[in-house]
DNA sequence: CTCGCGCTTGTTTACTAAACATGGGGAGGA
DNA sequence: TCCTCCCCATGTTTAGTAAACAAGCGCGAG
């Protein structure tokens, strides 16, 4: 046994009960090594203060290192009533990360320049980036793209920029809300969007716009709102509207929820019955639209599967041998039906498929 | 040795000199086994007439099976003059599918009933689809994804139909194209379309007239062109416009590289000198785009990489456990500057990035 | 004839042997 | 004393397998 050498991973290997393979795909993050193995393994790291020959390359016990940047330029959508898909977005990333031996660390920067965040990425021990581009504008995409690093954004989508987007299908969204207001047999169908301009929200106009004629049906430019996108804001803003003596549609696309909750918290004030006076179906599907008073009718669009889209479309620009064209994903959505459109009771889930072993599977 | 008794596995392992766990990884293309040792097993069943228990599930020494789906309904543009990116196409998903051990299969149809592709999928011992959507309608999708197999289309694009697809994004194509017309200072910026209407064509045409007013550009009617989409076609529907006295723009977009291939040979016809009276960008970069007189600038989108894309999709839909959401991605386009431009040198390549082992890569 | 149990056959995962790559140390020469 | 080269030690990765597990078949008993 070697007492005053220089402990070497084979010492490790013995200590662990293991080969030297093992312990080293163990450090490297590498090879399929069950749990069990693999504590077993990092305890006798850690007994015996085993030092890596080289600790450089990012964080320890790790492989290559993605980094998610979670930019909050003003607060308006990115912030604490929105926090729930933020985890969802990066539960999807983290588990597939996970599976391509990454390591997903998250950076959040509120309220800081877009110059400050490029910054931070110059340098960095890192292989790709994910970025948050709910709040990002066209140059801040460049601007980020621009450091070099393999990026995808998410929750944003610019179809002329040359940049990876993984996003929501904001036209397949509103083409469902909107069949399913006329599926009601409702003439006058109204908007509430939002003062604050993300991509996404502007993604959602259009296509209200453009589904509505599609579908045939005249929009109203009194029927189209625009209010703030936090709770308490879209709350005071409908107010202000009911004040004002506005002329309620049949029925309103919020363009999201949280917009959703606060229009119908007022227009409960001002005696207005959702389902029974108007129709409201929110987007986000955020877990409180299942207990609000009524429930909340939404689109739900698996944020799991857009964070495991994108690191799956990251890993391959880390790998790929030359530059890739730019890819841009539209993720389709659903429509979970509740009680605030009016319908009576939410239809079961699809049918499960069955699973196929080994093979890797999207977190869902 | 036995003599008279059943083979098992075990005596091919025995006869191939490898374990019985090899044989069973190689019989169901699972695990990493090199060709060599592959070969040895292969040779090995193949000399002893081994009869595997179960050949059910497609295909004899491979896994699962997926099938593309070559539709060419009236031959207008898919058809010889595009084989190659059809080539181009399976040499992305063949290589894709091999990786992840699948086969791939390729069935024709010319000029069949959409319902007698569907039909031929019914109870076909395959695991999934691929269709090229090029000549296809919304209907043909529908009744091609009713049939209930993991389906992804390429090369088309149907935004608010419950399917998925991989295309090239247009938009950013024809931003790019019109981006470099602008580049060179043309005024009058003219598009020639074709009579033949598919999803693509379409978009490419949308995406004309929304990206001249994102730049600033008025289109004048006259500039807008509509011909056939054949070589032949292109070349007789030019000529007519010539000898009706057309009054050319300063430069067209061509809706495809044939289209552009006709268009230009009728002009030389009518002694216009292209890039010098005329410029001309195509789209597709066929070989002999490189070849003709000018050679021609255009548009290329990896097809590979949809192939591959597609392929990625469908492994991700048949290994899920349960019903996924739509997915649509746009692989973007790069613009290859040739002579018919007017364009001096072509640029060489973005340098290439580190290749990592292991990992996959797209095909390319 | 049917069911249950045991054994045989095939499958899959967790791990390693061994080949390979990389880095460090020592020796020799300038 | 420094530099270069070679050899050995250390770490990495791939190509397989041991062994556990799953599935199926055959035989015997009821």
């Amino acid at each position: 046994m070697k007492t005053a050498k220089k402990l070497t991973l084979r010492d490790i290997a013995q200590a662990a009960g293991v080969s030297p393979a093992t312990v080293s795909l163990v450090l490297n993050g590498k090879g399929d090594i069950p749990g069990v193995t693999r504590a077993r393994v990092l305890e006798a790291v850690a007994r015996l203060n085993y030092v890596p020959r080289s600790l450089k390359g990012g964080s320890e016990g790790g492989g290559e290192t993605l980094r998610f940047l979670k930019i909050s330029k003003h607060g308006h959508t990115v912030n604490r009533d929105h926090s729930v898909f933020i985890s969802d977005y990066i539960d999807g990333m983290s588990a597939e990360a996970t599976r391509r031996n990454y390591t997903l660390e998250v950076v959040s920067f509120e309220g800081q320049a877009i110059s400050a965040v490029a910054e931070s990425l110059a340098g960095a021990p890192i292989s790709g980036v994910i970025a948050l581009g709910t709040e990002l504008t066209e140059d801040d995409i460049r601007l980020i793209q621009g450091i070099g690093f393999p990026t995808v954004f998410i929750d944003t989508f610019y179809d002329v920029v040359d940049a990876n987007f993984v996003d929501m299908n904001n036209e397949d969204a509103v083409y469902k809300v909107l069949s399913r207001f006329r599926s009601h047999g409702f003439q006058r169908i109204g908007f509430v969007a939002s003062h604050v301009d993300t991509t996404n929200f502007r993604l959602r106009q259009d296509a209200f716009f453009k589904n509505m004629a599609r579908l045939g049906l005249k929009v109203r430019e009194s029927d189209v709102l625009s209010i703030e996108s936090t709770h308490d804001g879209a709350y005071e803003d409908t107010r202000v509207l009911m004040e004002g003596g506005l002329d309620l549609a049949d029925c309103y696309f919020c363009t999201n929820d949280i917009i959703a909750y606060g229009f119908m918290k007022a227009l409960k004030e001002f005696g207005v019955r959702v389902p029974a006076d108007v129709s409201i179906i929110g987007f986000d599907n955020l877990p409180q639209s299942a207990t609000t008073e009524p429930s909340l009718t939404t689109i739900e669009v698996s944020k799991r599967k857009i964070g495991y889209l994108a690191v799956t479309i990251l890993d391959d620009l880390i790998n790929a041998a030359e530059s890739q064209p730019s890819v841009k994903m539209l993720v389709g959505a659903d429509l979970v039906l509740r009680a605030s459109d009016g319908q009576d009771v939410p239809r079961p889930r699809a049918m499960p498929h069955k699973a196929r072993a080994v093979k890797r599977q999207p977190a869902e």
